[in-house]
DNA sequence: TCTGGGGTCCTAGGACCC
DNA sequence: TCTGGGGTCCTAGGACCC
């Protein structure tokens, strides 16, 4: 089986036996669809309200056994078990991951160590090792270094190409060999991102656990076309959509910008000359209201747009962003806060409940989204998020 | 012949994460 | 025909201030 990307474009997750069939990460879906075929591969488009919906259940979880927990991204949590007696923390892990196994069908791997490093890397061991049953823990110094001489050194967490290149100049090749590094020798070659990694891997924690997600510094929302755009009137459906969803996520965040970055492109897959433009539009005042956003977006596109290309790609970015409170006013040309908050409030409300593009501006224009609405064609049922797809049973 | 010594802010680009 | 979508952090260098 294999996860796509979105637009059902390339092979993003794959089963052992779809790697075994030789189905590469980010494979094109078009260069292996006959492949797929021959061998009965089962292949899904992305179930991001699935994922999202688990994972809060997961987490749940996680919170019955410490409170104080990072939700690092969707599938990864760092728990403080500081609390817990160092030779109770593997039956602590044990305990958890088959909790989440019984209430959530999710399987799991725990790694324990001193920092979010260690931890990170215990839990890669846990990955690659069957014999330890999902559970590592590297709090004992010297099990931990007969791990590390184990593990070559591109798996550090933090650790990237450049990174790998870089510290095998200096005479490494395992996580043990990094460790052993000078700090101040591994700074010169990569910042003080390395130097922290380094003592981070000794056991010296420079990172904190977050329990309190910063807010955001940037939003964006960008999107592959289903087929080619090529005229206007459709770039600007996609254009408002999109300004659309970044209204829905500044909302919800109670973030407000006062610029907003239209750019689209054509593929750098396609022949023929390529064109890519990016224009800001300043707002008079910060704001997170769809209909502003919606048609200075619009605005902003008119002014780049030129025919003659196919274009892929469009997206909206935004930076800067300042809590609604914390909002500079206008001292000309703002807006009604109060009137904005209770239509949007409103908006929201109406497609939280029937769905999302329940209710969208008129200034959106007739929606045909089959021309660029990204595809998710083959996505399984969202059984835990919407009731009319939930699994029906019939008795006989 | 000779040309100071501090600061801050912004941006682009690189590197990394999931 | 067809190739994903988000984020963060760090540094160097330019531009500016007094």
């Amino acid at each position: 089986m294999i996860v796509l990307s979105n637009n059902d474009g390339c092979a993003v997750a794959r089963t052992a036996e779809a790697k075994a069939l030789g189905i590469r990460m980010g494979a094109p879906m078009f260069q292996i669809r006959d492949l797929c075929r021959r061998e009965g591969v089962r292949v899904f488009s992305s179930n991001y309200a699935l994922y999202g919906d688990m994972s809060a259940r997961v987490n749940a979880v996680y919170r019955d056994f410490s409170p104080r927990i990072e939700i690092y991204s969707i599938d990864e949590s760092f728990l403080d078990l500081s609390d817990v007696r160092p030779d109770q923390r593997g039956s602590l892990a044990r305990d958890m991951r088959s909790t989440v196994q019984r209430w959530t069908g999710i399987p799991t791997c725990v790694g324990i160590g001193p920092t979010r490093t260690l931890a990170k890397l215990a839990n890669h061991i846990a990955k690659k090792n069957p014999g330890l049953s999902g559970v590592c823990d590297l709090s004992d110094a010297s099990v931990r270094a007969a791990w590390m001489a184990r593990v070559e050194l591109a798996e550090i967490w933090g650790v990237g190409a450049a990174g790998a290149r870089k510290l095998m100049a200096l005479g490494a090749r395992t996580v043990a060999d990094v460790a052993s590094l000078d700090p101040r020798r591994v700074r010169q070659a990569m910042t003080v991102v390395g130097e922290r990694l380094v003592h981070e891997l000794n056991g010296h924690a420079c990172l904190d656990l977050e329990q309190m997600t910063p807010t955001r510094k940037g939003c964006a929302v960008t999107r592959s076309f289903a087929t080619r755009v090529t005229d206007l009137p459709t770039l600007l459906q996609a254009i408002a959509a999109h300004a659309t969803r970044l209204g829905e996520k500044l909302r919800r965040e109670g973030l407000v910008t006062d610029h907003v970055t239209v750019f689209f492109h054509t593929s750098p897959h396609d022949p023929g000359t390529a064109r890519s433009v990016s224009t800001t539009a300043g707002l008079p005042e910060a704001t997170n209201d769809t209909l502003v956003l919606t048609s200075a977006a619009q605005d902003a596109a008119r002014r780049i747009w030129k025919d003659g290309y196919r274009y892929a790609k469009a997206g909206l970015i935004t930076t800067d962003l300042v809590p609604l409170a914390n909002a500079q006013r206008a001292l000309i040309g703002g807006y009604d806060r109060e009137r904005s908050a209770a239509l949007m409030a409103a908006l929201d409300a109406c497609n939280a409940r029937f769905g999302r593009g329940t209710v969208v501006p008129a200034s959106a224009g007739i929606v045909d989204q089959r021309a660029w609405a990204t595809k998710f064609e083959m996505r399984s049922p969202r059984y835990t998020t919407r009731l009319d797809e939930t699994p029906v049973i019939r008795a006989a």
